[in-house]
RNA sequence: UGACCCAUGGUGUAAUGGUAACACAGCGGAUUUUGAUUCCGUCAUUCUAGGUUCGAGUCCUAGUGGGUCAACCA
């Protein structure tokens, strides 16, 4: 690896901040999800991008759920994504922290722009509150409640605070301008009213403070230096600038990248609970889901996706990835880790005629050829054996050097093998075929120097384990989520073929006790995670994702 | 229709006014008891037009294309 000496936009802005001697040279960063959704692979890029920041700067990086809208707001959430971002390998100082515990001083802050004539109570319904802010290219007007005293304001908004308004009836709002060419400028709301439950606060407050309100305050309260944010809150920076600067306390910088959009993937948490709440996937930790929390079922490493957010870059410019490279990335980690095993998604008996009935043996085979610590086990190998149906063709193209009638291949470890007869039952499928083997050539190795153009797995049938496989596609048919179809019928965009179920897969004995999250590579097919619907009756594995595969590609082309 | 932001191979990024580079993907080959891994080769890039400069991917202006914004969501 090459040592890349440039840095990120983000980066570069910091590095010149602290030899300017900005904030002492102190960086602080923070990483603020709402507790409405579990994390998802473009959370994964704020994190790596965030913490990342604040080791590399020796610096501190809080974690701030921003819960100012208690009706979407749960504990579970909460969970899940304290969960996922120390599976990442991330860890935040001391508690983490709520933007809700800061509402009594954001309160008070509200009673002092209130005081110093920045903001007042609005009591326009929600519809004209929108009509009044006018178009892009036409001021909006000023509200009938814009001009009214202080003493009137701070009354109205201690009326909003005890419950003297019901939802909607009322908002705060800054006193800022409504012709201004920024429709954020146009007197935002900061607090509205909301007779709901809180999950942290509970029944304390009827009132909560908007996110332009509450994300550069508590950045503020928590001396955060820089604020990295995605794009979309461009356009919101000149109102986060403009609450420091009139409440009149420390001011951190706000910096906008480009969010992660990835090929044949949604990211939108909306989306994500509407597949969720639809049925169309299990759950949030869905093999199928771009979640943290799913990409980990589905076997991916932290590691990998820590690699990956390295590759991928900050910028500004808006681009869509292709998942091509998370794909690679965990490819690369799982191969230098996970141990080999066979597995048989598809079995096909073979007989081999020439072995002699009750009689086995035991093969040598490698652990993990990139980690020659890692060793060998046994194999047992027999008269009946599985062979994976698609390294059998009856009548085989060009390319294909698997087996066929009258064809020797390698069984990897053991012998020589050639298909004498295919047997099939009456519906015409092929259900065993009769091979015999070359005794001269156990562990593979032929004595008279003769070549097979292939080598395939396979299993001893008498001892081989049972499992479950479960093979996953893209979420998406479309290559570019943006390309889908708007409104709720973006469902259909969803591959019906997303997860296909193996009920009749079969694998190494010593797999039987491997335990949930393990990771293997089924030699030739794969790599594999040990799901945690798995039991003592009943293995399953997830495919995490398929090798790279020259003869799936000939094949794709003819 | 206004404001703000963005524009480099197919994709993602680098080049900090001085030889346009890296990764992924693609294609071809070598090695291979995984059609994997590894290795080698190869294809292909500065949106357009002006300007500043000895010199522009980089700075300026305009155009074009894309994104964001008219929630009491974040």
């Amino acid at each position: 690896m090459t040592e890349k000496n440039s840095v990120d936009f983000v980066r570069q802005i910091i590095l010149d901040d602290s030899e300017s001697g900005k904030h002492q040279g102190r960086v602080q960063t923070r990483f603020p999800p709402e507790p409405n959704g579990y994390l998802h692979i473009g959370h994964a890029k704020s994190i790596c991008l965030n913490f990342g920041i604040a080791q590399e700067f020796g610096g501190k990086c809080n974690l701030r759920f921003d819960d100012t809208n208690p009706e979407k707001e749960e504990t579970e959430y909460v969970d899940s994504i304290m969960e996922d971002v120390r599976w990442l390998g991330f860890e935040w100082e001391g508690e983490a922290l709520f933007a809700s515990n800061y509402f009594d001083q954001l309160y008070q802050w509200a009673v002092q722009l209130i005081k110093e004539g920045k903001a007042y109570v609005c009591e326009l319904p929600a519809e004209e509150v929108s009509q009044f802010r006018g178009r892009w290219n036409e001021p909006g007007k000023n509200s009938p409640f814009r001009d009214r005293s202080v003493d009137e304001n701070l009354e109205l908004f201690e009326k909003m605070r005890s419950g003297g308004f019901k939802d909607g009836e009322a908002t705060l709002r800054a006193k800022i301008d409504m012709s201004a060419k920024n429709m954020y400028l146009r007197d935002p709301t900061l607090y509205r009213v909301r007779h709901a439950h809180h999950h942290r606060t509970g029944d304390k407050w009827c009132i909560y403070p908007t996110y332009d309100y509450t994300h550069g305050q508590s950045d503020s309260i928590e001396k955060v230096t820089h604020s990295v944010c995605t794009l979309e809150f461009e356009n919101h920076r000149p109102l986060y600038d403009w609450c420091l600067d009139a409440i009149g306390i420390f001011h951190p910088q706000q910096i906008e990248f480009a969010r992660l959009n990835l090929t044949h993937t949604v990211m939108s948490k909306r989306k994500l609970l509407q597949l969720v709440e639809s049925g169309l996937v299990d759950s949030w930790d869905d093999p199928r889901m771009p979640t943290i929390s799913g990409f980990r079922r589905k076997g991916y490493t932290p590691e990998s996706i820590r690699s990956f957010c390295a590759k991928i870059g900050i910028t500004k410019t808006n681009s869509l990835t292709e998942i091509g490279l998370l794909e690679q990335s965990i490819r690369e980690h799982l191969n230098t880790i996970a141990p080999r095993r066979f597995g048989i998604l598809n079995p096909i008996k073979v007989v081999i005629e020439n072995y002699a009935e009750g009689e086995s043996e035991e093969r040598d085979a490698i652990n993990n050829p990139q980690d020659p610590d890692a060793g060998t086990r046994k194999i047992k190998f027999g008269r009946e054996i599985y062979i994976d149906r698609e390294d059998f063709m009856e009548d085989p193209p060009k390319k294909f050097f698997r087996l066929a009638p009258g064809r020797e291949v390698r069984l990897r470890y053991a012998y020589f093998l050639t298909c004498n007869e295919v047997i099939k039952n009456d519906a015409g499928e092929v259900i065993e075929l009769r091979c015999t083997y070359d005794p001269a050539t156990a562990g593979g190795k032929s004595p008279d120097g003769r070549k097979v153009k292939a080598t395939i797995h396979w299993l001893n049938a008498d001892d081989a384990v049972d499992a479950e496989v479960r093979l996953y596609e893209h979420l998406l048919s479309f290559e570019n989520p943006g390309d889908m179809e708007e409104g709720p019928d973006w469902l259909k965009s969803i591959n019906p073929n997303s997860r296909t179920v193996l009920n009749n897969a079969k694998v190494e004995p010593s797999l039987a006790s491997a335990s949930v999250g393990e990771s293997f590579q089924f030699e030739r097919m794969g790599y594999f995670a040990v799901d945690m619907d798995s039991t003592a009756e009943k293995l399953v594995f997830n495919r995490t994702v398929t090798l790279k595969d020259d003869w799936a590609k000939t094949k794709k082309m003819k």
